[in-house]
RNA sequence: GCCCCCGUAGCUCAGCGGAGAGAGCAGCGGUCUUCUAAACCGUUGGUCGCAGGUUCGAGUCCUGCCGGGGGUACCA
């Protein structure tokens, strides 16, 4: 990566400077290559002489750090020039001809441009979504279905063997009340006044199931046991919601039953671990985790008075079959901002178990407002009239959707307008970065119909400030993807992509790819290539298709 | 009360402690005989919520305050 290789060559002049005498024999501060955001600042930038001024001590001027190494820096093949800058920077500009033979670079690389094997096979697991399989996904679970699947293809892309993973809780109370509420729809088809429990759900989609049960299975339920109908219910849900997520482009690896927690025993074997590293206290009738030395002041319920475990219990053995019996290197847990109580109890938790609680990331994602223009479509589970993931997807489109999820920082709360993600105009960024694609389709067809071969286009041809630009927007994909896995953050890659986009359509616009100079077509159709290369794999990376046409 | 997130252009938002703070949209003015105008070019628009602090340097880090959202169960 050109960052990194800049970076050895901050560092190697540095200590030559040093070995030589004209810089205090101190220790380095640590190199960071910057990019200037005014062009004429160069391509890189390094702030090392500014940094290295507090270690050396008060009096030294930056700028002379600067000039020293600078000076050690030769011109080679990549760097065209090293200029020292006021008041102490070291400005990199790299050399054309350099740029222009990237091009080839990215062609011959194709889909594996970007990315790179830090990574080195380590083990993993992303869990995301793990709604409960009581109700259809909403607005917000698609938030967390894109972050995760995005943030997955991320870390593979940096050589992590990822695991994706959808926790079903099949276990809990709220699967009882699933099942009660189920039971009292499934009654009424048969024309019983059973009564919704007073806690039960109030969707439509029950009763729905009900009459799809009854519609198959005739009144079969209505004298098995009433676990039977819960557990087909569950069962359906967990189809349904298979289905919506692969509607988003999003597949798993793995769907993990709670409830095979308990029967395998890894359930009670992480309540004895527990109770072995003393985490375990009973009072009030109830079972309690308590760690208060390892900082957790108030102690929560593992195990009610009535005897059935909380889902917090549940998870600690969920997070001891992650850690120790499937042995990954490392967990991320994708929450929805309404579950932030939990994040410091969990990884409490992990800690009690002995693990080093820094393999657990627990990244959440603020909360979703589904928007039409100005208006607010509440989202609520119990309404009855619910905004399902679903109808959002098939109403704007996988794409749009996972686009408009990837732009905001998860941090952020977000309005989700559906009109915007709808519309196909100029409004929308969307298009614009699928249009980019769809433009370098046209341009492959109309060269192949006119039989230009670019094979042996010569790069050194492609000199224009617009082609030199693309070039440049392309050479940041690689530190994109590595940024992007350093910081799990998933949010930089529309915006690249918008970026690459407008880079190419100015290119586009200003550069006639096809034309009657048979050199500057090949050299230019090259870049093209090249351009669609980058521009597949980041949407790729984002689980977006790359359109032939628009 | 306590905990988490947010506050940057009219709107929606980017912005790893570095160089006159950026983008898209909206507004205004231009550009199709061409490989797709779902595009391009120009232009208007900022006390980065407020006040302190750390630093050679703060939108970015720390503290306090103000405003908005979320959480604070023997629910998940």
């Amino acid at each position: 990566m050109i960052r990194d290789a800049i970076a050895t060559l901050v560092r190697d002049a540095a200590a030559a400077a040093q070995r030589e005498g004209e810089i205090p024999a101190v220790t380095l501060p640590e190199v960071l290559i910057e990019r200037p955001q005014r062009a004429e600042n160069g391509d890189y930038s390094s702030s090392l002489p500014m940094r290295l001024r507090r270690a050396v001590g008060g009096q030294t001027n930056p700028m002379q750090l600067a000039q020293a190494i600078a000076r050690r820096i030769d011109a080679s093949e990549m760097v065209r020039e090293v200029v020292p800058a006021p008041p102490g920077f070291i400005n990199f500009f790299i050399d054309d001809a350099w740029l222009q033979r990237q091009v080839e670079q990215i062609v011959e690389a194709g889909p594996s441009f970007g990315t790179n094997p830090s990574g080195a096979g380590r083990r993993v697991q992303v869990e995301f979504v793990s709604a409960n399989p009581v109700g259809p996904l909403h607005v917000g679970n698609g938030r967390g279905a894109v972050t995760g699947s995005t943030l997955a293809a991320v870390l593979e892309a940096n050589g992590f063997a990822v695991e994706r993973e959808y926790y079903v809780n099949d276990a809990g109370t709220q699967t009882d009340t699933f099942g009660r509420t189920l039971y009292a729809r499934y009654e009424q088809q048969f024309g019983r006044d059973v009564p919704v429990p007073e806690d039960g759900y109030p969707g439509e989609y029950i009763v729905e199931l009900a009459g799809q049960i009854k519609e198959e299975f005739g009144d079969r339920f209505r004298v098995a046991p009433a676990a039977a109908l819960k557990e087909l219910g569950i069962a359906r849900m967990l189809d349904s919601i298979r289905d919506d997520l692969a509607a988003l482009g999003v597949r798993y690896d793995r769907f993990f039953s709670e409830r095979s927690l308990f029967t395998d025993h890894t359930y009670e074997k992480t309540m004895d671990l527990l109770r072995e590293r003393g985490h375990v206290s009973e009072k009030e009738g109830a079972v309690w985790f308590t760690a208060p030395q390892l900082g957790q002041d108030r102690d929560n319920v593992l195990v009610r008075s009535g005897g059935s475990p909380t889902y917090f219990a549940s998870d600690i053995a969920y997070h001891y079959d992650k850690f120790v019996l499937r042995a990954f290197d490392r967990v991320i847990d994708i929450w929805g901002a309404d579950h932030q109580g939990h994040v410091a109890r969990m990884k409490t938790a992990v800690d009690a178990l002995g693990i080093d609680p820094e393999r657990l990331t627990i990244l959440l994602y603020q909360l979703v407002t589904l928007k039409r223009g100005q208006t607010v479509v509440r989202l609520s589970k119990r309404s009855g009239d619910i905004i399902t993931m679903r109808e959002v997807v098939e109403e704007v489109g996988a794409d749009a959707c996972r686009f408009f999820f990837l732009m905001r920082s998860p941090d952020s709360a977000m309005d989700f307008d559906l009109e915007l993600a709808k519309e196909q105009s100029n409004e929308n960024p969307v298009y614009y970065v699928q249009y980019a694609h769809a433009r370098i389709a046209g341009i492959l067809r109309k060269a192949a119909e006119e039989g230009i071969d670019c094979t042996a286009g010569d790069v050194a041809l492609l000199r224009h400030p617009a082609e030199l630009a693309l070039i440049r927007s392309m050479l940041v994909y690689p530190e994109l993807i590595e940024a992007a896995a350093a910081r799990l953050e998933a949010h930089g890659l529309p915006h690249y992509a918008k970026q690459l986009a407008q880079d190419f359509h100015v290119f586009y616009t200003e550069c006639r790819v096809v034309s009657e100079d048979a050199a500057l077509s090949q050299a230019r159709l090259k870049l093209v290539k090249a351009a669609q290369t980058v521009l597949a794999n980041v949407l790729g990376l984002m689980g977006m298709s790359a359109p032939e046409r628009m």
